[in-house]
DNA sequence: CATATGTCAGAGATACTGAGATAT
DNA sequence: CATATCTCAGTAGCTCTGACATAT
Protein backbone atom coordinates (compact mmCIF):
# COMPACT_ATOMS: atom_id res chain seq x y z
CA UNK A 1 0.00 0.00 0.00
CA UNK A 2 1.66 3.22 -1.27
CA UNK A 3 0.69 6.17 1.41
CA UNK A 4 1.78 9.69 1.11
CA UNK A 5 3.80 10.88 3.55
CA UNK A 6 3.14 14.03 5.55
CA UNK A 7 3.02 17.86 3.90
CA UNK A 8 5.82 18.86 6.41
CA UNK A 9 8.40 15.85 5.32
CA UNK A 10 7.62 16.10 1.18
CA UNK A 11 8.27 19.76 1.66
CA UNK A 12 11.73 18.80 2.81
CA UNK A 13 14.53 18.61 -0.05
CA UNK A 14 16.81 16.77 1.87
CA UNK A 15 14.39 14.12 2.11
CA UNK A 16 12.83 13.89 -1.15
CA UNK A 17 16.30 13.48 -2.16
CA UNK A 18 17.13 10.67 0.24
CA UNK A 19 14.21 8.96 -0.88
CA UNK A 20 15.52 9.19 -4.47
CA UNK A 21 19.04 8.38 -3.74
CA UNK A 22 17.69 5.04 -2.01
CA UNK A 23 15.51 3.95 -4.83
CA UNK A 24 18.49 4.68 -7.16
CA UNK A 25 21.01 3.24 -4.64
CA UNK A 26 18.75 -0.34 -4.74
CA UNK A 27 18.52 -0.48 -8.43
CA UNK A 28 22.14 -0.05 -9.13
CA UNK A 29 23.09 -2.49 -6.51
CA UNK A 30 21.18 -4.80 -8.16
CA UNK A 31 22.52 -4.21 -11.57
CA UNK A 32 26.05 -4.48 -10.20
CA UNK A 33 24.92 -7.41 -8.81
CA UNK A 34 23.75 -9.26 -11.55
CA UNK A 35 26.85 -8.41 -13.60
CA UNK A 36 29.08 -9.77 -10.30
CA UNK A 37 30.10 -6.39 -9.30
CA UNK A 38 29.81 -3.38 -7.38
CA UNK A 39 28.94 -0.06 -7.98
CA UNK A 40 32.06 0.63 -6.37
CA UNK A 41 34.07 -1.03 -9.09
CA UNK A 42 32.72 1.09 -11.81
CA UNK A 43 33.79 4.14 -10.08
CA UNK A 44 37.17 2.85 -9.75
CA UNK A 45 37.79 1.14 -13.48
CA UNK A 46 36.18 4.53 -14.57
CA UNK A 47 38.88 6.48 -12.57
CA UNK A 48 41.58 4.60 -13.64
CA UNK A 49 40.54 4.70 -17.52
CA UNK A 50 40.23 9.19 -17.20
CA UNK A 51 43.22 9.01 -15.16
CA UNK A 52 45.80 6.59 -15.67
CA UNK A 53 47.43 4.10 -13.45
CA UNK A 54 47.72 5.75 -9.99
CA UNK A 55 47.79 5.15 -6.10
CA UNK A 56 45.20 3.52 -4.22
CA UNK A 57 44.39 6.82 -1.96
CA UNK A 58 44.07 8.79 -5.05
CA UNK A 59 41.92 6.74 -6.91
CA UNK A 60 39.56 6.97 -3.72
CA UNK A 61 40.01 10.73 -3.46
CA UNK A 62 38.64 10.68 -7.15
CA UNK A 63 35.87 8.69 -5.72
CA UNK A 64 34.73 9.24 -2.85
CA UNK A 65 35.96 6.30 -1.39
CA UNK A 66 37.48 5.85 1.66
CA UNK A 67 41.11 4.48 1.77
CA UNK A 68 40.46 1.88 4.18
CA UNK A 69 37.92 0.59 1.77
CA UNK A 70 39.60 0.71 -1.38
CA UNK A 71 41.60 -2.53 0.13
CA UNK A 72 39.26 -5.17 -0.70
CA UNK A 73 37.76 -3.39 -3.32
CA UNK A 74 40.63 -3.75 -5.35
CA UNK A 75 41.18 -7.24 -4.56
CA UNK A 76 38.09 -7.87 -5.67
CA UNK A 77 38.93 -6.17 -9.03
CA UNK A 78 42.05 -7.83 -9.37
CA UNK A 79 41.00 -11.10 -8.60
CA UNK A 80 38.47 -10.95 -11.62
CA UNK A 81 41.43 -9.63 -13.79
CA UNK A 82 40.15 -6.43 -13.81
CA UNK A 83 43.35 -3.82 -12.49
CA UNK A 84 46.65 -5.23 -11.96
CA UNK A 85 48.45 -3.92 -8.68
CA UNK A 86 52.11 -3.88 -8.56
CA UNK A 87 54.58 -1.59 -6.70
CA UNK A 88 55.27 2.00 -7.85
CA UNK A 89 59.03 1.76 -8.67
CA UNK A 90 58.99 5.54 -7.99
CA UNK A 91 57.23 5.29 -4.44
CA UNK A 92 57.43 1.74 -3.23
CA UNK A 93 54.80 3.15 0.07
CA UNK A 94 52.50 2.92 -2.99
CA UNK A 95 50.48 0.56 -5.01
CA UNK A 96 50.09 1.47 -8.80
CA UNK A 97 46.54 0.59 -10.15
CA UNK A 98 46.49 -0.24 -14.16
CA UNK A 99 43.33 -0.79 -15.86
CA UNK A 100 43.63 -4.53 -18.04
CA UNK A 101 42.38 -5.04 -21.81
CA UNK A 102 39.85 -6.60 -19.64
CA UNK A 103 38.96 -4.42 -17.15
CA UNK A 104 38.54 -1.53 -20.09
CA UNK A 105 36.14 -4.02 -21.55
CA UNK A 106 34.42 -4.22 -17.85
CA UNK A 107 33.92 -0.48 -17.40
CA UNK A 108 32.24 -0.65 -20.99
CA UNK A 109 29.95 -3.29 -19.87
CA UNK A 110 29.24 -1.67 -16.20
CA UNK A 111 28.58 1.55 -18.15
CA UNK A 112 25.90 0.20 -20.38
CA UNK A 113 24.47 -1.51 -17.44
CA UNK A 114 24.51 1.76 -15.29
CA UNK A 115 23.10 3.73 -18.34
CA UNK A 116 20.11 1.24 -18.33
CA UNK A 117 19.56 1.36 -14.83
CA UNK A 118 19.28 5.28 -15.20
CA UNK A 119 17.10 5.07 -17.97
CA UNK A 120 14.81 3.32 -15.57
CA UNK A 121 15.44 5.29 -13.02
CA UNK A 122 14.40 8.50 -14.71
CA UNK A 123 11.61 7.20 -16.86
CA UNK A 124 9.09 10.28 -16.00
CA UNK A 125 11.81 13.00 -16.67
CA UNK A 126 12.28 13.88 -20.56
CA UNK A 127 15.99 13.97 -21.51
CA UNK A 128 15.82 18.00 -20.95
CA UNK A 129 14.51 17.43 -17.74
CA UNK A 130 17.31 14.91 -16.95
CA UNK A 131 20.22 17.93 -18.04
CA UNK A 132 18.41 19.99 -15.51
CA UNK A 133 18.62 18.03 -12.87
CA UNK A 134 22.33 16.99 -13.46
CA UNK A 135 23.11 21.01 -13.45
CA UNK A 136 21.34 21.67 -10.19
CA UNK A 137 22.14 18.60 -8.18
CA UNK A 138 26.37 19.47 -9.59
CA UNK A 139 25.53 23.09 -8.30
CA UNK A 140 24.38 21.84 -5.12
CA UNK A 141 27.65 20.00 -4.31
CA UNK A 142 29.48 22.96 -5.26
CA UNK B 1 41.97 18.68 -1.45
CA UNK B 2 38.95 18.30 -3.45
CA UNK B 3 39.20 16.29 -6.36
CA UNK B 4 37.48 15.74 -9.67
CA UNK B 5 35.32 12.91 -10.42
CA UNK B 6 35.92 10.88 -13.34
CA UNK B 7 33.80 11.87 -16.20
CA UNK B 8 32.06 8.74 -16.90
CA UNK B 9 30.76 8.87 -12.93
CA UNK B 10 29.74 12.40 -12.94
CA UNK B 11 27.21 11.92 -16.15
CA UNK B 12 25.59 9.43 -13.86
CA UNK B 13 22.81 10.84 -12.42
CA UNK B 14 22.33 8.10 -9.79
CA UNK B 15 25.83 8.74 -8.72
CA UNK B 16 24.89 12.40 -8.50
CA UNK B 17 21.83 12.06 -5.96
CA UNK B 18 23.59 9.61 -3.99
CA UNK B 19 26.87 12.00 -3.32
CA UNK B 20 24.11 15.09 -2.51
CA UNK B 21 22.07 12.45 -0.47
CA UNK B 22 25.27 11.98 1.59
CA UNK B 23 26.06 15.08 2.48
CA UNK B 24 22.34 15.98 3.13
CA UNK B 25 22.46 12.88 5.32
CA UNK B 26 25.66 14.06 7.34
CA UNK B 27 23.51 17.67 7.80
CA UNK B 28 20.50 16.55 8.88
CA UNK B 29 22.35 14.09 10.91
CA UNK B 30 24.51 16.72 12.97
CA UNK B 31 21.39 19.33 12.99
CA UNK B 32 18.96 16.78 14.95
CA UNK B 33 21.93 15.31 17.07
CA UNK B 34 22.69 18.58 18.28
CA UNK B 35 18.76 18.98 19.55
CA UNK B 36 18.98 15.66 20.76
CA UNK B 37 16.87 13.93 17.98
CA UNK B 38 17.08 12.05 14.62
CA UNK B 39 15.82 12.24 11.53
CA UNK B 40 13.15 9.93 12.26
CA UNK B 41 11.91 11.55 14.91
CA UNK B 42 10.61 14.47 12.62
CA UNK B 43 8.91 12.35 10.39
CA UNK B 44 7.11 10.84 13.04
CA UNK B 45 5.71 13.95 15.08
CA UNK B 46 4.82 15.29 11.35
CA UNK B 47 2.61 12.61 10.46
CA UNK B 48 0.96 12.04 13.81
CA UNK B 49 0.22 16.03 13.25
CA UNK B 50 -0.83 16.27 10.05
CA UNK B 51 -2.93 12.33 10.57
CA UNK B 52 -4.05 12.42 14.16
CA UNK B 53 -3.53 9.23 16.50
CA UNK B 54 -2.28 6.53 14.42
CA UNK B 55 -0.80 2.98 14.94
CA UNK B 56 2.74 2.08 14.93
CA UNK B 57 2.42 0.14 11.30
CA UNK B 58 0.48 3.10 9.70
CA UNK B 59 2.98 5.96 10.94
CA UNK B 60 5.92 3.52 9.29
CA UNK B 61 4.21 3.45 6.39
CA UNK B 62 3.11 7.35 5.87
CA UNK B 63 7.39 7.82 6.84
CA UNK B 64 8.64 4.88 5.30
CA UNK B 65 10.22 3.60 8.33
CA UNK B 66 10.03 -0.42 8.75
CA UNK B 67 7.61 -1.86 11.30
CA UNK B 68 10.35 -3.24 13.30
CA UNK B 69 12.30 0.36 14.30
CA UNK B 70 9.76 2.12 15.16
CA UNK B 71 9.87 0.71 18.25
CA UNK B 72 12.75 1.69 19.43
CA UNK B 73 12.04 5.51 17.82
CA UNK B 74 8.68 5.41 19.97
CA UNK B 75 10.39 4.60 23.07
CA UNK B 76 12.32 7.69 22.36
CA UNK B 77 9.94 10.00 21.64
CA UNK B 78 7.44 8.84 24.47
CA UNK B 79 10.95 9.20 26.66
CA UNK B 80 11.18 12.59 26.27
CA UNK B 81 7.65 13.57 26.75
CA UNK B 82 6.59 14.08 22.94
CA UNK B 83 3.95 11.39 22.15
CA UNK B 84 2.23 9.67 24.44
CA UNK B 85 1.64 5.32 23.18
CA UNK B 86 -1.71 3.74 25.01
CA UNK B 87 -2.88 0.89 23.76
CA UNK B 88 -6.01 1.45 21.33
CA UNK B 89 -9.24 0.12 22.96
CA UNK B 90 -11.07 -0.29 19.68
CA UNK B 91 -7.98 -2.74 18.57
CA UNK B 92 -5.84 -3.47 21.23
CA UNK B 93 -3.20 -5.11 18.93
CA UNK B 94 -2.47 -1.54 18.41
CA UNK B 95 -0.55 1.13 20.21
CA UNK B 96 -2.29 4.42 19.80
CA UNK B 97 0.33 6.94 19.30
CA UNK B 98 -0.61 10.40 20.21
CA UNK B 99 1.45 13.85 20.14
CA UNK B 100 1.72 15.48 23.44
CA UNK B 101 1.38 19.59 23.78
CA UNK B 102 5.33 19.03 23.99
CA UNK B 103 5.58 17.41 20.98
CA UNK B 104 3.86 19.72 18.81
CA UNK B 105 6.11 22.47 20.06
CA UNK B 106 9.26 19.90 19.21
CA UNK B 107 7.89 19.79 15.78
CA UNK B 108 8.25 23.00 14.95
CA UNK B 109 11.60 23.50 16.88
CA UNK B 110 12.51 20.25 14.91
CA UNK B 111 11.14 22.12 11.58
CA UNK B 112 13.24 25.45 12.27
CA UNK B 113 16.57 23.71 12.28
CA UNK B 114 15.92 21.28 9.10
CA UNK B 115 14.59 24.29 7.15
CA UNK B 116 18.30 26.21 8.40
CA UNK B 117 19.92 22.78 7.20
CA UNK B 118 18.05 23.26 3.32
CA UNK B 119 19.05 26.55 3.54
CA UNK B 120 22.81 25.56 3.77
CA UNK B 121 22.62 22.42 2.05
CA UNK B 122 20.64 24.28 -0.76
CA UNK B 123 22.49 28.24 -0.86
CA UNK B 124 24.03 27.74 -4.59
CA UNK B 125 20.37 27.44 -5.70
CA UNK B 126 17.55 29.99 -6.12
CA UNK B 127 14.32 29.62 -4.73
CA UNK B 128 13.06 28.62 -8.19
CA UNK B 129 15.68 26.00 -8.59
CA UNK B 130 14.36 24.54 -5.45
CA UNK B 131 11.53 24.29 -6.68
CA UNK B 132 12.56 22.94 -9.83
CA UNK B 133 14.53 20.21 -7.92
CA UNK B 134 11.84 19.81 -5.62
CA UNK B 135 9.16 18.87 -9.22
CA UNK B 136 11.69 16.76 -10.56
CA UNK B 137 12.49 14.76 -7.90
CA UNK B 138 8.97 14.25 -6.89
CA UNK B 139 8.52 13.41 -10.12
CA UNK B 140 11.24 10.98 -9.71
CA UNK B 141 9.38 8.97 -7.00
CA UNK B 142 5.98 8.37 -9.00
C1' DC C 1 -7.18 -20.94 10.82
C1' DA C 2 -5.41 -16.81 8.57
C1' DT C 3 -4.06 -12.21 9.29
C1' DA C 4 -2.42 -7.90 11.71
C1' DT C 5 0.32 -5.69 15.20
C1' DG C 6 3.94 -4.97 18.21
C1' DT C 7 8.27 -6.70 20.07
C1' DC C 8 12.80 -8.38 19.75
C1' DA C 9 17.24 -10.44 18.14
C1' DG C 10 20.24 -10.42 14.69
C1' DA C 11 22.10 -10.10 9.74
C1' DG C 12 23.99 -7.20 5.95
C1' DA C 13 25.96 -3.54 3.62
C1' DT C 14 28.14 1.04 4.01
C1' DA C 15 31.10 4.51 5.86
C1' DC C 16 34.22 5.63 9.11
C1' DT C 17 38.03 5.37 13.08
C1' DG C 18 42.23 3.95 14.89
C1' DA C 19 46.38 1.50 14.85
C1' DG C 20 50.35 -0.74 12.96
C1' DA C 21 53.94 -1.66 9.30
C1' DT C 22 56.62 0.11 5.76
C1' DA C 23 58.57 3.69 2.99
C1' DT C 24 59.74 8.63 2.08
C1' DC D 1 61.39 12.86 13.29
C1' DA D 2 57.29 13.85 10.62
C1' DT D 3 54.52 12.36 6.94
C1' DA D 4 52.35 9.23 3.40
C1' DT D 5 50.61 4.82 1.95
C1' DC D 6 48.67 0.48 2.58
C1' DT D 7 46.58 -2.89 5.53
C1' DC D 8 43.46 -4.56 8.89
C1' DA D 9 40.36 -4.84 12.86
C1' DG D 10 36.68 -2.97 14.68
C1' DT D 11 32.87 0.50 15.39
C1' DA D 12 28.47 3.02 14.33
C1' DG D 13 24.20 4.02 12.21
C1' DC D 14 20.75 2.42 9.22
C1' DT D 15 17.80 -0.93 6.87
C1' DC D 16 15.87 -5.29 6.56
C1' DT D 17 14.65 -10.36 7.84
C1' DG D 18 12.76 -13.70 10.63
C1' DA D 19 10.60 -15.24 14.70
C1' DC D 20 7.38 -14.95 18.38
C1' DA D 21 3.28 -13.52 21.31
C1' DT D 22 -0.98 -11.42 21.28
C1' DA D 23 -5.24 -9.94 19.32
C1' DT D 24 -8.64 -9.84 15.52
Amino acid sequence: MEMDAPTRLRGKLSWLMNKASVRAHQLVGEAMAAADARAYHFAILAAVEEFGPSSQVLIGQRCGIDQSDMHAMLAELAKQGHVERAPDPTDRRRNLITLTELGRHRLDELDVALSAVQDNLFKTLSAADRDILTVLLTRVLD
